[in-house]
DNA sequence: TTTGGTGCAAACCGTTTGCATCGCT
DNA sequence: AGCGATGCAAACGGTTTGCACCAAA
């Protein structure tokens, strides 16, 4: 196996445009963070990123880590998987169902689908022994942040 | 508003139903615990349902609301939003995909498919101002979390 | 009465922050 | 030289655990 090199490449290549065009430096640090994360097929989280990139940069510390991460995902350049949080959340609604997520602070609320249940994915690849169930993640910014950013850039248009 | 009272009713019912069946005793705690997670629309976390459960038992603590929701948790009367994790985890992939997601120890695979590339979800009912993307989650219990559980259950089966 | 359930406090561990230093540009 | 980026160590906050007490069957 191996990562595909072409595809490695195109996301190094961006991430090296989009911090150029952003003001960010560009720093062997945040390179092989980025390119850990890039080359990754299995979602790591900071420890592990920190541990492989450790190998390459023996004196990097995890803060550093972390916050590489939270800037790239700022940038857009990584995503984080399902909702930002720091905290375990509770779902008591074992109906079939699916979720709207608010990307920016997390909000959940379900709705139903009738069509979407009866969605019916090719075989798992043996990846899963067993399927549970299959629910759609309608992601994006909720009616409240979208307000709040709304308010944050007129300040800060308004701040030149 | 308010939670409709039949849902909740037909969810207390198999809670009840379901501690009896498996010999966990059913306490006060416990219930209050179970009826604010099965009423409240919003997936609240364990301190937001430490808050709302000490209105009514007033010297309940967090970490039986904690325990109390990890046994739920196993008798399947409630689940956790997204896979169980302690730690956030990183995606580079920005392109359109969908994730194969084990349960149990909260391994994510991506998987490609066009026609769920596809997928338009109704209106988003004012919920969401804006959608970013919709992705399938595929959840189920991977190969190697089934393997284990199949050593387990053999394991218990001979202490008897 | 017995045994699982609970409350308390302390431990744990992932993540964040303040600050002094480093090293690109 | 200047200033953003980094490393270190300490703080933070959500979650877990050990232990003694309590209460339901």
């Amino acid at each position: 196996m191996g990562f595909p090199t072409e595809i490695l490449k195109k996301r190094m290549d961006f991430f090296k445009e989009q911090l150029r065009n952003s003001g960010v430096k560009l720093t062997h640090q945040r390179m092989e963070i980025f390119r850990e994360v890039a080359m990754s097929e299995e979602h790591p989280d900071a420890e592990k990123i920190y541990r492989r990139v450790r190998k390459r940069l023996p004196s990097i510390s995890l803060d550093t880590v972390y916050r590489t991460l939270w800037s790239l995902l700022d940038l857009g350049l990584i995503s984080t998987l399902g909702p930002p949080r720091k905290t375990v959340r509770f779902d008591a609604n074992m109906d079939s169902h699916h979720h709207y997520v608010c990307t920016k602070c997390g909000m959940t609320r379900d709705f139903y689908s009738k069509k979407l249940d009866r969605l019916r994915i090719r075989e798992s690849e043996s990846i899963l022994e067993t399927v549970q169930r299959t629910q759609v993640e309608v992601k994006g910014i909720c009616v409240r942040c979208s307000r709040k950013m709304q308010l944050k850039n007129r300040f800060s248009r308004e701040e030149k």
